[in-house]
RNA sequence: CGGGGUGUGGCCUAGCUGGCUUAGGGCGUCUGGUUUGGGACCAGAAGAUCCUGGGUUCGAAUCCCAGCACCCCGACCA
């Protein structure tokens, strides 16, 4: 993309009224904009983060199954009311629609998942089935803070998974940690973000969260160094060992939830009469399993973690654009050819660049925007290097900066060096 | 929902013990010129319901009351 047309711009100060981390950043970098507190716009930059990251959990949750649709959001009072959560949900945004009828907006979708799968599943041979989807999920927190963190509107992936048995349960359950930390690793968090016990399994002792450590999280959680997962609040004042060593040797942590997976058994197969039939030609209740995991959250929390004084610093996979073009710009027209022409070989070797092409403005100004933004690659051309008939590379998490040959830069990039 | 803080051009802000404010500065924007490897420089210009409503006063951005919005701490978080 031409810098020159990007219609957003970068600003010097922070805004006043964020003090999170994430927010500010990405306000200041032009990645999203404030409409409320807790809703937000993502512009084109911080749109294509959250895409691709969409689109790595879309790819790992195929991988599993999963098979992707779209609820509505607009859910009807009776949907609710079938769980008894019209009265008891309180983060439920209700209104009313022209006829007097009455809705919530989908803070999350049991109500309406399990009755749509009842449509299709009769027998223990359309068993087992997992659907998910990507969707904004409505929730009226009390207060909404930390910028993408916790907002009253934010995107989800909701997968939903239909078992004959708790067995089979238990191993698709198994399955899913596998998919979340693959996820959380191509999104940069591998290594910082943890399996951790909670309460709140209907049908289990535990449910799991999948907690990133961050200094600025505002969940704490109780880290067993030797297991490598983690128990919440909850768990250490219940019992005060780790569920798998059994010792209480736990380091204590800030942590983002980033993700939260629950064993349901039949809490909602029951209430919507939801049953199969067995070998035996016996009914049995459809078991379930759920498990929530945000986009635009792990946005916010890739920002937290992955950044430096100068701004982001995009993992690879996630970044807006793998390349970052600057050119410097000179009175010789040859620069801006060079350039250009590194611009539309680079795309036809696939690569995703972003090419500062913008004549009135100073170097030291495109590379400050470029720290700011954060693409993992930044490439100069100048005066200077095409001097030695080069072009200078730099990683956005090193020092160091180095010349490469004009000819070879595509596969250096393309190659993952 | 309890407690605290803040609200001034698009953004960051000064002014806040009332009058010297025709609301000052910086960023950004526009015009002209100079610059050209780390958010450049000079000159000029445009741009403001001082959050809203009410009150006190000869006079309110400034004081009082009410409301709204945003931020923070806590509570809450299927």
């Amino acid at each position: 993309m031409l810098q020159s047309k990007l219609f957003t711009k970068t600003i010097k100060e922070l805004p006043k009224d964020e003090t999170s981390f994430n927010a500010r950043q990405l306000i200041r970098a032009g990645f999203i904009d404030k409409l409320a507190a807790g809703v937000y716009s993502f512009l084109p930059l911080g749109l294509l983060v959250h895409d691709k990251i969409c689109r790595i959990i879309r790819e790992e949750m195929d991988a599993i199954g999963g098979q992707e649709i779209l609820m509505p959001a607009l859910i009807p009072k009776e949907s609710w009311a079938a769980t008894n959560r019209w009265e008891n949900f309180d983060a439920l945004f209700r209104l009313i629609g022209g006829d007097k009828k009455e809705y919530g907006l989908g803070a999350t979708h049991e109500e309406v998942v399990t009755p749509l799968v009842k449509k299709f599943i009769f027998s223990y041979k359309d068993l087992p089935a997992a659907v998910y989807q990507i969707q904004t999920k409505f929730r009226n927190e009390l207060r909404a803070k930390a910028g993408l963190i916790r907002g009253r509107e934010f995107s989800m992936k909701d997968l939903y998974s239909f078992h004959a048995d708790e067995k089979d349960l238990n191993k698709f359950y198994e399955i899913v940690i596998k998919s979340y930390f693959k996820i959380f690793s191509r999104c940069g968090l591998g290594d910082l973000t943890y399996l951790t016990y909670a309460l709140g399994g209907t049908f289990s002792k535990y449910s799991h969260e999948f907690q990133t450590l961050a200094k600025t999280g505002e969940d704490t959680i109780y880290l067993c160094k030797k297991c490598k997962i983690a128990v919440n609040k909850e768990i250490i004042e219940e019992q005060k060992v780790c569920p798998q060593c059994k010792k209480k040797d736990f380091v204590e942590e800030k942590a983002v939830e980033v993700g939260n997976i629950f064993k349901l058994g039949t809490r909602f197969s029951k209430p919507f009469g939801f049953s199969y039939m067995d070998e035996k030609g016996g009914k049995q209740d459809v078991i379930m399993g759920c498990y929530g995991l945000g986009p635009s959250r792990l946005m916010g929390t890739v920002v937290e973690v992955c950044h430096d004084e100068q701004g982001m610093i995009w993992p690879e996979e996630i970044a807006p654009f793998r390349v970052h073009l600057i050119e410097v710009r000179s009175k010789e027209a040859k620069v801006k050819k060079e350039t250009e022409k590194l611009y539309n070989d680079l795309r036809k070797n696939g690569v995703e660049v972003l090419y500062d092409d913008r004549d009135e403005i100073s170097a030291g100004e495109k590379f400050a925007e470029a720290d700011l933004i954060g693409c993992p690659y930044r490439l100069v051309v100048s005066e200077k290097t095409l001097a030695k008939d080069s072009v200078e590379v730099k990683k956005r998490d090193k020092k160091e900066v180095e010349m490469v040959k004009i000819s070879e830069v595509a596969k250096r990039i393309t190659n993952n060096a």
